[in-house]
DNA sequence: CAAATATAATAGTATTACTATCATAATTCG
DNA sequence: CGAATTATGATAGTAATACTATTATATTTG
């Protein structure tokens, strides 16, 4: 993975930014910095101030690179659904059995991220964090429609469209296989989310993972 | 429902206010009009300063019966699922068949709640709005354990063990009862969500309800 | 009717989420 | 190489936010 990365580019709706972070030294450590932060004080009280201050850098600098922290946040939130999308497409690629193809691409997208690839400057467990903490965030606001219209959440759209088609190949006449599909990867988050603050309410624990919940719901559900 | 609730009062934790918002005219109108504001602009864009001048009372007043708005939040959401409770509770109460029992409660907790049951100052189905759009802001937060251990979720945390209940009674070898418990509750506001804002993602849709959904999930999952 | 309590009015504070301007450093290109 | 362009930094400023504090005025209760 860490090879085929290296020459490929996580590609993220450019509309989001005003400049891609990618092509620079300061836009690099803004997104490095800006997961660790966020993860750390939580995305309510990260401002660009502080984060400026991490990086030794300018608050003025870093509203070049993004319009606001929401932009910022859709960002890294598009960053992570366009990396899983690349895992998935990868690891069930060479799958032929339809079966088999839907149980590999549940796992991949309900699994924690707990080893960092780091091919890059991001670190993916942390992100991953930020993702079940904070992510919700970027679309329950009053602009969602506008920005949907955007385009800004083209690659989660995605991600679930093609597990859909996964889904779909395995029982064709399923009525809610998007249903599915946006529960299985909005409730993987959730479950984690669950397991860390309310395990009272998740059966997800020692060795129960949402992977198994989901991967048995699935099984018994298309059977 | 209207004669029950009338002697009845839907119990928030105490721990959520400063002045319980039920005893006084004020705090009444606190909550009716907040929760339309709410509606209307958005949590983040709400302030107390616009819910005073809607309600010709004064910022300082309203600091009297909630520190933040993020406690007025949290009440909400909290009256919410405790009259979800309620509902759930009187609903299911004097139906013996397991099997059914457990349908008409996933029917209760994943339902749209179109008409206003207006026993109060409550307008359930607007609140219900801002349950889908804004409440998972009430727990996406880093003051979440510390909350939790003071009691804020209770009420949430035992609509799901009701339903939790219901599941074991059809299926007491089931592992996931309440991870499924969790995922239908939570799912359903999602898909409520999708379905308004990103309907391409979501097969609830023309008659295919949430509801319908998740009753062919279970259904499927625990024979 | 006095005392207690609730509400209103006003002021003040640190911080936020920016925008604008100007200076300086680094890069590119003729 | 030197000029022009572009990127970054520093500073200042603004309206709004999320409060706290104080004092005044209603309203209720005993």
């Amino acid at each position: 993975m860490k090879n085929l990365l290296s020459v490929l580019k996580i590609s993220v709706p450019e509309k989001i930014f005003i400049k891609d972070p990618e092509t620079s030294d300061l836009g690099k450590r803004i997104i490095e910095h800006s997961i660790i932060l966020i993860d750390e004080i939580g995305f309510e009280s990260f401002t660009f101030k502080k984060l400026g201050s991490k990086i030794g850098s300018n608050e003025s600098s870093i509203y070049r690179y993004f319009e606001s922290k929401h932009k910022l946040l859709l960002y890294l939130s598009s960053w992570y659904w366009a990396w899983l999308e690349y895992q998935l497409v990868i690891e069930t690629f060479s799958i032929s059995n339809k079966q088999e193809k839907l149980e590999k691409a549940i796992k991949v997208v309900t699994r924690t991220v707990k080893e960092d690839n780091n091919f890059s400057h991001i670190n993916e467990t942390v992100l991953y964090k930020i993702i079940v903490n904070e992510s919700s965030k970027s679309f329950f606001t009053k602009e969602v429609d506008a920005e949907n219209k955007e385009g800004y959440f083209e690659v989660y759209k995605r991600l679930v469209s093609r597990l859909e088609v996964m889904i779909t190949e395995v029982k064709p006449n399923y009525e809610y296989s998007l249903s599915l599909a946006s529960t299985i990867i909005e409730g993987a988050l959730h479950q984690h989310f669950l397991n860390e603050h309310f395990p009272t309410i998740t059966s997800c624990k020692k060795g129960k993972t949402p992977t198994n919940f989901f991967i048995h719901l699935v099984n018994s559900n298309l059977k």
